[in-house]
RNA sequence: GGCCACGUGGCGGAGUGGUUACGCAACGGUCUGCAAAACCGUGCACUCGGGUUCGAUUCCCGACGUGGCCUCCA
């Protein structure tokens, strides 16, 4: 089936054709790293992985290109610095601060079984690029030089009559109901209250560089610029699809994409926009004054990351989630199901029907239920069906334990000794042998009150944690 | 105030102009000493009011409700 995706930008949902198939180009705002991810954060970095997944699984893995940015230029991570490491030099206390926090991040993505993105790219390693693109505003008249600032205009981008594409297309409005709508204070060397920053000069200890366009005093870039540069860099001026949060449509991406078709003379800069929706916990806005805001690492002390992911996945990316944890206790029961029947199988190939799911605008919902049938099948069928359904959850970024890992887990967070329990099923099996059900319903009882579960069949008695 | 998205059964959640989503829970059955698990089966739906249509949950208009963006934010 044709993969089809929505486009943000034309709001339709098209076929997907690369610029070059023999390289599909991938770029992904990526976490600004000043403290731990939250759960939030977690969605655009499984959402883009199924897509990464799927992208290579069609092309094929060495003719997709990911990109996903690191941000480690921020006045949150220079905050966060000061207050951590006070004895050290700023631009140090700083580098601890992203070193750390990078590692954090990877650790708490890796656990949710996303691959790494091809490339990782820094902003602090991409300031040359930063200014020959703004350098190359200035010179095609869509951004001014002012009191040390470097500010994009919009108004002039709009003014020029080419094959620019209107700013604000992206975010569906217009530059008047922007003026209109303005409620911050404008800064005095603006010239439109529309325009925003390219490049600032550096407050004293801030860590700077060497500003563009014949400003004279150290600078550092602003927050839209990073995005243009590295995409370009990593990318070429033109590329296949630019994803992130919703909320990075306006101004972040609006902006990006102002920046990069005007100092490229290009009429897009990426083919496909994709924004995931937003993540609410227990039917709540996840903030820090409400007390429900919840990392990613803390979410892992509870649950696999694959419980994380699939739960994850059952709703559609574009739509918004309900993170709730009777939702999570059904995804760990489908996933206990799941690696019990598959887990210790060997790969055939994936299936058809998950791929048409996912080709649908990634309609991971509908790719469940096909999992769903594929599991009926694997269950009572061959080893072929029991392949197919391995491999495709395998594709998909599930199974990576065996079956004793993953039960092996319950049992850990549990702290129950198996040899006990092993001890009293033993005596339970020879009170039902003399028929004394009275203490063979004790030992059931005692085994409930540990949270472990009795399975008798015709081959013996099996346990397992309850949720 | 401006712009946008959404409103499906007890819960989560796809999709469709006329025909089964899927999962969880519930209920019935098989099995069991009784249960649990497993397996088989069953029921329950499309916010409200107009319109278009032979026919709308699906298209259009309106109302109400929820969420998002407009400011750092995935």
């Amino acid at each position: 089936m044709q993969l089809r995706l929505y486009d943000t930008l034309t709001k339709e949902k098209r076929p997907f054709t690369p610029l070059d198939p023999s390289n599909v180009r991938m770029y992904v705002c990526g976490p600004t790293v000043y403290d731990f991810a939250h759960i939030g954060n977690a969605r655009p970095v499984i959402v883009f992985d199924v897509l990464f997944r799927l992208l290579r699984h069609i092309y094929g893995a060495d003719h997709v290109t990911y990109v996903r940015n690191i941000t480690d230029v921020d006045d949150k991570i220079n905050d966060r610095a000061a207050r951590d490491f006070p004895a050290l030099p700023l631009n140090e206390a700083i580098r601890k601060v992203t070193e750390l926090t990078e590692k954090q991040f990877h650790d708490d993505v890796d656990a949710l079984g996303a691959l790494r993105p091809t490339v990782e790219p820094r902003a602090t390693e991409h300031i040359a690029e930063m200014r020959s693109i703004i350098e190359k505003l200035v010179q095609g008249g869509f951004a001014y030089v002012a009191e040390d600032h470097v500010l994009f205009s919009p108004q002039a981008m709009n003014a020029e009559n080419s094959i620019l594409p209107r700013y604000g297309a992206l975010a569906n409005r217009s530059l008047d109901e922007m003026i209109a709508g303005a409620r911050v204070d404008v800064a005095p060397y603006k010239r439109d209250s529309t325009d925003f920053v390219l490049w600032k000069p550096a407050k004293p200890g801030e860590p700077s560089w060497p500003s563009p366009s014949g400003i004279s005093v150290p600078g550092r870039p602003g927050w839209h610029i990073e995005c243009s540069a590295m995409a370009w860099k990593h990318l070429g001026e033109q590329f296949d699809i630019h994803g992130g949060g919703i909320d990075l449509v306006f101004p972040h991406h609006e902006n990006e994409l102002a920046q990069s078709a005007c100092a490229f003379h290009s009429d897009r800069m990426a083919n496909v926009w994709m924004h995931n929706g937003f993540l609410q916990v227990e039917s709540e806005k996840m903030s820090k004054s409400l007390g429900n805001f919840i990392t990613i690492r803390e979410s892992l002390a509870d649950w696999p990351g694959e419980v994380l992911r699939l739960n994850m996945l059952k709703t559609h990316y574009r739509s918004p989630i309900d993170w709730t944890a009777k939702a999570l206790e059904e995804s760990a029961k489908t996933l206990d199901d799941w690696y019990e029947i598959a887990a210790d199988v060997k790969a055939d190939r994936p299936s058809d029907a998950v791929i048409d799911a996912l080709s649908d605008d990634l309609n991971t919902p509908q790719m469940i239920a096909a999992l769903h049938g594929l599991r009926n099948i694997a269950a009572s069928g061959s080893d072929r069906d029991r392949g197919e359904f391995a491999a495709t959850l395998r594709m998909l970024g599930f199974l990576s334990e065996s079956a004793a890992e993953w039960k092996g887990r319950k049992q850990q967070a549990s702290g129950v000794d198996a040899k006990q329990i092993n001890d009293l099923i033993s005596n339970r099996t020879a009170a039902r042998a003399r028929k004394d059900f009275k203490e063979s319903d004790r030992i059931r009882d005692e085994l409930a009150a540990m949270g472990v579960v009795i399975k008798d069949s015709k081959e013996g008695t099996t346990w397992e944690f309850a949720r």
